[in-house]
DNA sequence: GTCTATAGGTGGATAGAC
DNA sequence: GTCTATCCACCTATAGAC
């Protein structure tokens, strides 16, 4: 890689038009010819960086998710360190791994919203190279915060917290896609969060979102009785 | 629509092939003739019923969206007339409103896990027709449950339903898409689901899932510390 | 590293015979 | 209602000049 720092590289820009591209369309829906135009470069320019446009993707990934793996471990290593053998506080393990997510979208140079975004909308996407792309990706990071998470919440089986878990991804991976159906269908819009992207976006989403995966990860568990359905709530 | 019963219609495979079709490889990574090969029809058929492929996504989807509404309506107008006027309690609201979707995923004549598969992949689409579609088809119900909430749980802000609302629909879309991040890293998978797809893996889910959502709804509120956004809707 | 030009293929949609 | 044949816009990727 050749240092060039001063002027924004034509492989710098690419990645950022893209970003946003396949934010806004998807990934299919999106062409490179929509990708060039937006970061006004030459067709031909992104083959010669990334090869094909999954290579693209996979770099447009790489380039945010490094940041984000190796701050989540290091936030759970100081944790831990502090701890000194005893178990974390479940909401100390999610505001590592949540909270540290959503700082992205306070900070355009780490990603910004609009990374946040298509983070959350790539992550259900079908297509099987993107998700064996994502599970290389997120495997060690997920499985220290499992292990984590039994640790601390010793009292719900393993079993269910990896249940909860997913659940707890599927609530983020929803919120941060800023899909917003409901303030499409209500009408609802939170009152200092008007202005769509903005950095105060994630810090607002954050503090409501970590008190209901709290809720969620800690709920009593289902009674596990014959099933007639409408089990007691406690 | 001329009343053929008896033989599968060539409009309800050309609908059968799509659902499958678009969940697997998603709407812009599925074309008109991945769908007619499926659905050993002619091409031009597609483009006669639907008139464009818009078109059958959206019929695709009224398909299973008319009961599901419905469904969701009566059993939500049952409650209320058992309830006689006081508030209902939130376990049977979520089971009204969650459960009864789950329930497609029990039966194959109602959509079973494909729809269900599809519905949550489709529920984080960025395509502006898609939110839109959503959007109208879905206003109704949720304004339903929305209020039914806001009596049910009284101590927690309106505000925060909603935002809560939009956490629990988030889970439960990622619950049903089978995404399955966590078990391509961890290599988990719950003891009796096994087979993928199965009509059972909608009631374990359900089973897991509903405890979560109640948790995260009634979870302890965050503090009103420093921060002077808080605003309370009466 | 950047560009033009183009190959080689697939997309949605339709015209018009049956 | 069903089919064949076809239009033409657009796609990814590359060859090869500069």
């Amino acid at each position: 890689m050749p240092d060039s720092r001063l002027i924004p590289d034509t492989r710098e820009r690419i990645l950022d038009a893209a970003e946003s591209q396949f934010m806004e369309h998807g990934y299919v829906g999106t062409s490179m010819r929509m990708i060039t135009r937006a970061a006004e470069v030459n067709l031909a320019a992104v083959n010669y960086h990334f090869v094909s446009k999954e290579g693209l993707l996979r770099e447009v990934f790489r380039r945010r998710l490094a940041w984000l793996n190796s701050e989540r471990l290091s936030v759970l290593d100081a944790l831990e360190q502090n701890a000194n053998g005893s178990p974390l506080k479940p909401s100390q393990i999610l505001e590592a791994f949540f909270g540290t997510l959503l700082r992205i979208g306070e900070d355009e140079s780490l990603g910004g919203m609009t990374f946040l975004r298509l983070l959350g909308r790539t992550l259900t996407d079908p297509s099987e190279f993107i998700r064996t792309f994502f599970a290389s990706e997120y495997s060690e990071v997920i499985e220290r915060y499992k292990q984590a998470l039994f640790r601390a919440v010793p009292e719900v089986p393993k079993v269910e917290i990896v249940w909860r878990l997913h659940f707890m991804l599927g609530s983020m991976s929803y919120a941060i896609s800023g899909t917003d159906l409901l303030q499409v269908v209500t009408g609802f819009l939170p009152d200092d969060a008007s202005g769509k992207g903005s950095t105060s976006e994630a810090r607002i989403l954050s503090e409501r979102l970590m008190p209901f995966l709290l809720g969620g990860l800690r709920a009593p568990l289902p009674q596990p009785v014959a099933r007639p359905d409408v089990a007691q709530e406690s």
